[in-house]
DNA sequence: CATGAATGAGGTTTCATTCAT
DNA sequence: TATGAATGAAACCTCATTCAT
């Protein structure tokens, strides 16, 4: 892991199952009021724990942000990846119509946690930081494998594929960070064809995409 | 602008020139240490006022942070719009590949207060994030208007020219808060050289592009 | 004993069992890190036993400070006192030379300790206070014997046996407390016979005493 | 000094001002009810001012007690050294007899802060109490600059006058600690000629002092 | 206009003690 | 009997804001 949180029990199961608590309940007030603008006693109740209880098992207030970044980038994450090797039986190009549309609706529906990602992380500790990244990577990855895919059977011609891949995940980030401005001309299912059409478009050989919409 | 500052001074002139003083050196130091982290005595010391000066020209910690955002996206967008007109002359291609450099270049150059902005967005008063988003707007005209010209001329084959154009904004901010990831891969010019591609090779008709690189 | 701990059990010899434990682990880590210092966490830890356990058999953390101090002295006078007939078989200056060497390399042992002795006093309930004095009365009693026969045997000449007595004990402490000092320009054993040569000096009639060192 | 006490203040005379007002009138609640036992609340109440204002001229609560040590001690250091040359026109054993007359004066009027230097100086920084020692030192060199002109001129004979300027100092010191047991026999200057008795028949040659009382 | 000393509410964190298991 | 999880009051310290100079 690279970093411990201080507790003050032993019982390690005890301390997992309090920290998923601690995780899942700061991570809804997290997201509305945001990590600097909650004090321990919002959290701890939050948390359905006292302010004592919640110090047994972490050491930081720090701590709790790490947990629920954790938290919420490895469900989102295992979530993604449990369905990636589903992608293998399809074709390329609709493999990856497919993977976009459940990642930004994922993204649609943790639009704020998504927000909450992209200001908060700054308030993580270096090593608590790696650890996201890791999981911001393997994202990735989930695309990069069905861009790989394409590209060897003579499908897709990326000359980047691993950026691209990035380009797709960030892509779905900005419908939760850019939402002011994208909900007034699109609904979800249009946005999600859209970038669909404007990446694939990028990287079809021959143009035989079947365009959506 | 949507709301006042509060001052006790009735000197407009003076107003100006200290609020710029402020936002200009409370820049500087927000975008490395953010600005939650920064106390008022910090702040004013980087102003070279006293914090009873600073007063008399915010009404809250909270207007410096607008002030900051203000001028500094101010900045950045007069910087852009300043030279839109010059692609005018360019073909779009071109055109564009010149305002994504430019752009990406400005992103590497401002990359730390690139990541302040995502990040601290949250802070501010709706109203003042109204005035930054439209700044924003604007910044993706620019790309907006070379994208239009080129559709008009057939070069370009764009379903949604607004979509495209936040989408290269918004790569290029990448730029900024993935940089921990892309500097491992890219220096500068080739992360531009090759979002320039990938856009480019998404809306050219008749893949005429002359691939660089 | 002039006050009761509190105690949840009923088996005496438990309680007496365990109240020892508590009194000869606390003490060493009270001694390190001062009693005000350590939490209750860490005074169990010391003691091998849990939080639960220790309230078992003690009301208030400051019992576990009464039992520490009572202990400890107990154990210093008993020491010295156990030796103190044997010092009637001496003439009284070798008795003093003597008694002194035995207490002052006791102090030496347990420096440590008579600081914490003198630092922690005030935290005592009075009582508890009460019962510290009587224990170092008994000290000063032992050097207060020999001074007595010497001056019956006419080979002291003392107006006040008490207060020297109470000066030795005092003296003797300073090794302890003054060792940031006395320890630049002594080694113990010097120091003893130092202090000895400056008490009997005082104390000697017709400068008979044969100066040692 | 060896360390420098925090503030937020640039002005040196008020910073010098205010920490005089905080050593002043918290000596007098510490002496009362002891370091550990008070508050910031208590502490800054009894100073007359905010905690706020306290934590412009401090940077933690230890730092108070280091002012109280270094005022009270110098005071104390600076009462005696001021009268010292005095004893230069006296007689040495008249010249003892007066100092520690003054001294132990010193310390009756003083003993509650006497004990509370006893029982705090672990509390402090290495050195603040590094600073302590100091102050000691000096305290132990007005009696040794007596002894040793007393040697000088053939009326004392003394081995170690820095050891007997110490015992003499610390003789001082008991009258506050051993309070409980010493006023039962004593009234202070009853105390005072007992223990320059006993000081001056250990170190007058042939006995020609003038046993008072 | 400019200053920075003063404020006290509120922040995070610790800890003696209890009590269900 | 032994445990250690849970509690919440209270500790130390920070800081945005005011206002007398």
């Amino acid at each position: 892991m690279g970093f411990a949180i201080r507790t003050y029990s032993q019982n390690e199961k005890l301390v997992s199952l309090r920290r998923e608590q601690i995780a899942c309940r700061a991570a809804k007030i997290f997201v509305k009021k945001g990590y600097e603008r909650l004090n321990l006693r919002q959290i701890a109740s939050a948390c359905r724990m006292s302010v004592g209880t919640l110090y047994h098992y972490i050491g930081t207030k720090e701590d709790i942000l790490y947990l629920v970044f954790d938290y919420v980038m490895s469900e989102e994450v295992e979530f993604i990846e449990a369905i990636s090797p589903a992608y293998d039986a399809l074709p390329p190009i609709e493999a990856l119509r497919k993977a976009m549309d459940t990642y930004y609706r994922k993204v649609d529906d943790l639009q704020d946690f998504v927000i909450f990602m992209y200001q908060e992380t700054k308030n993580l500790r270096p090593n608590a930081r790696e650890r996201i990244f890791q999981l911001e990577k393997r994202l990735g990855h989930v695309f990069y494998r069905i861009l790989d895919r394409g590209r060897a059977s003579g499908e897709f011609k990326i000359s980047d594929p691993l950026l691209v891949a990035h380009n797709i995940v960030l892509l779905g980030d900005m419908w939760a960070f850019r939402r002011w401005l994208l909900r007034k001309n699109y609904v979800l299912e249009e946005y999600i064809t859209a970038q669909a059409n404007f990446v694939l478009e990028g990287i079809c050989e021959g143009k035989s995409l079947d365009r959506e919409r």
